[in-house]
Formats: structure tokens, sequence, C-alpha cells
DNA sequence: GCGTAGCATCGATCGATGTCGATGCAACGC
DNA sequence: GCGTTGCATCGACATCGATCGATGCTACGC
């Protein structure tokens, strides 16, 4: 007879999830956490300089989250002028919930 | 007349973010979304020794990670005899939509 | 053109943390 | 009781990343 187990197979997952990882780092930090509550409240895009004001952080960086926050696809900027303007990326929302739907599926065990 | 401003008054975010950081945190690294992707993925309670042999990390690391991820309550683990076994906590889902959604509510600026 | 303002980038620092080996501890079998 | 097994904990190490000051760059006003 073989050998008894502790527990029943175990289905390991081996799909890829660097791209569900890095989404969640971008919202690990309190202070993107911040920004992006600040940006999705707001009903037009906030120029940086408002941010930078508004949070006790250094303007670079602010900066620095905010690059991190646009790498993710997480915010959209764009620069007019002097000012840079942000707003939250279209779909956002909806990106992470995708993600978070990639690791653990509604459909549960049925 | 008042100075020009370079957008209209932006409303900050004044709540505390700080339990959804602690919780994007705890899913922000591959080890432990693999093991929550793979304790979703299973019917029964996984045991520890099947994790351990399925990833190729440490019994050590996988044991740290394990205790990150029950401390921010995404899973329970229990120990039964020699062996440890762990599930997706109840609810784990569903934390994770609320803090979303604290932080990206779905009622946008209408 | 020149100075200034606003934002991005660079370099450095330092705390946080992922990883591993070693050890501790409880349960099981002999 | 004793050795073994499975998991947790500890200590150490290396890397990552948040933060800041300094600098660079572009646009604006004079």
């Amino acid at each position: 007879m073989s050998m008894q187990r502790c527990a029943p197979e175990p289905m390991r997952f081996e799909g890829d999830l660097s791209a569900e990882c890095a989404l969640f780092h971008a919202l690990a930090d309190p202070a993107r956490l911040r920004i992006l509550a600040t940006l999705a409240r707001s009903s037009a895009e906030v120029c940086v300089c408002d941010l930078t004001a508004g949070f006790d952080l250094n303007q670079s960086t602010i900066s620095h989250h905010l690059k991190i926050l646009k790498d993710a696809a997480l915010v959209s900027g764009e620069r007019r002028g002097t000012w840079g303007f942000y707003r939250l990326a279209p779909g956002a929302r909806e990106r992470i919930d995708g993600a978070l739907s990639t690791v653990l599926p509604l459909a549960l065990h049925v």
C-alpha cells in the first residue's frame, strides 16, 4: 500500500502572477493609496502642486510615487505648461478587480 | 482679484488607509500570491509540507509567508498532530474588495 | 536673454523585508 | 525514553525601496 498522506493531493497553481504582484505592490504604500484616493474623489484632474501641498512629503517623493502609479497604469499624467496634472486612469478599478480575480477566483470549488 | 490657480480646489482624502495598505502589502509578494492562489483553488485545506514541496523556497521561508498571510487574516491555519493545515480565510476576497472600494469608490464623481 | 516657478531625475541614506541555515519544539513511532 | 519528522522561530545577510536634498529641465514673465 502507498504511504499515507497528510491530505489529498493539492493542485499547485502554476500560472504567472508577476503582473498581479506588480499591481498590488503599487498599492502597498500609504502615500500612494492616499494619492489614489484623492484622485478617485476628484471630479477633475489634480495638479501636482496641490498633491505636494496636501501631503507631508517632499516634492520629489510625491513625484516618485506618481511615477510608480503611472508605470502601473493606475494613473495618467499630463504636462500642460508649467503644471502637471494627474487623474485616475480609466479602468484602474477594473484592472485591480481582474488581478484579484486571477488570484482568488470568485468561482470557488463547487 | 485672486491669484489664478492651476486647477479647481482639490478635495484631499483625509481618511486612514493603514488597514487597506496592510492588506495590499500582504498581497505584494509573488510567493504569497502563489500560496493564496493555491489555497483558493483547493477544495480542502492544504498541508504545509505540500506547499514547501511545491515552491522553490526554503521551508522556513514558506512558514514566514504563511505567518504574514495569517496576520493579515487572509488565511487560517491549524495544527493537527505533526502537520499544519492552511486554508483561505472565509471572507478574504470580500475584505480585499472592501479595501479596494475604500480607496477607489465605485460611485465615482457623478 | 534672464530669472523664476513647477516638476522630474539623480545620488545617497537607511530602514524594511525576503531569504536561508540553524535551532527549538511538539507529536509520532519504535 | 529516544530518534525522527514537520513546522515555527531566531539570527544573519543581502536586497529593495521610501525618503530627502541637490540638480536638471521646461515654460512663463519681465
